[in-house]
DNA sequence: AACCGCAACAACCGCAAAGGG
DNA sequence: TCCCTTTGCGGTTGTTGCGGT
């Protein structure tokens, strides 16, 4: 783990939101180098931010298998059920929930479901966390997606493809139309926040970046994930937060019609994908692609 | 139109674990 | 075995935008 070789003097590291910029040239480097020193990273790739800064900037916003957008339903029952079983072990529960980073199931807990769990329980004093969890369910399907958050922010739903399957978590399978292709949206600190993530600089940095842009390809993914957008939760845990990511809207974006931009290829191939991904491919019988 | 309060979310901070020298 | 550095995690704070007044 030590990497003596990226010792380097204490700087002024910037601090606060990451500009349009910065995610560029994170992304560039990232893409072309693949994961390794995050110490380093910001000297090689021409940052003024600090490793860690750098680190959580490609976890929770850049990385590839993002979902972006409300929590589906299924998606609030398992953070609701496994913060019961758990406790705040969000990075855990994130593993549960493909293309959610632990920030996000945090920040939607603190911000809406411990209110409402508590709102739960207040009301039904001796009330379990499953009970909480059938409570929930119980809302007309018609309801959810628009009752979670006061504010329309979220104005997207994510293309929940993904399902846990694992048996002792609920499924309530509630489908969500997707909202505009990402590409047709600028990138933008206000407007990302509604549209499908899932990697949503792909296509918008092929298209507006010009010489220096890359692309990819689904066929640059694992097949299991590319091909049927999902991520089991076999392999979020085998892989943890980094691989708990959900390629669907990857997909989605093709099938929008954004395969042009998508199309021809790029840096990101198969090793690139192994060294992003925390060196996974070659311990896992389902990595195989 | 301006102000205020609230909600949502991005990012920072501190700590602990992991791992190399 | 110890020390040092990096990484990962969870708590917390800061920023932004929206709705209400």
């Amino acid at each position: 783990m030590g990497c003596r070789s990226c010792d380097k003097p204490k700087m002024n590291y910037r601090k606060g939101l990451w500009s349009p910029e910065e995610d560029q040239r994170l992304r560039d480097y990232i893409v072309k180098h693949g994961l390794g020193c995050w110490s380093a990273v910001p000297a090689k790739a021409g940052l003024q931010r600090n490793g860690k800064s750098c680190r959580l900037r490609w976890i929770n916003y850049l990385r590839p298998g993002l979902k972006r957008g409300m929590f589906s339903q299924e998606e609030e029952d398992i953070v609701i059920n496994l913060q019961a079983k758990l406790g705040n072990k969000w990075s855990q529960i994130a593993m549960h929930l493909p293309g959610r980073t632990d920030n996000e199931v945090k920040n939607y807990w603190n911000s809406y479901l411990k209110k409402r769990v508590m709102q739960a329980q207040g009301s039904i004093p001796n009330s379990l966390a499953t009970e909480v969890t059938s409570m929930s369910t119980t809302e007309p399907p018609s309801l959810h997606h628009h009752h979670h958050h006061h504010h329309t922010k979220n104005s997207s739903g994510s293309t929940t493809t993904s399902h846990d399957q694992d048996a002792n978590l609920s499924s309530g399978g509630i489908s969500i139309s997707a909202p505009a292709p990402a590409a047709e949206a600028p990138f933008d600190h206000q407007q990302h926040k509604s549209f499908v993530f899932s990697g949503d600089w792909m296509p918008t940095a092929a298209a507006t970046a010009g010489p220096e842009s890359y692309s990819m390809s689904a066929q640059h993914w694992p097949a299991s994930t590319a091909s049927s957008g999902n991520v089991t939760p076999s392999h979020a845990g085998a892989f943890g937060d980094q691989m708990s990511g959900s390629y669907g809207a990857l997909q989605h974006q093709q099938q929008q019609g954004s395969a042009a931009a998508m199309a021809g290829g790029g840096y990101f191939d198969l090793l690139n994908m192994g060294d992003i991904y925390g060196g996974f491919a070659a311990t896992s019988d389902d990595l195989l692609f």
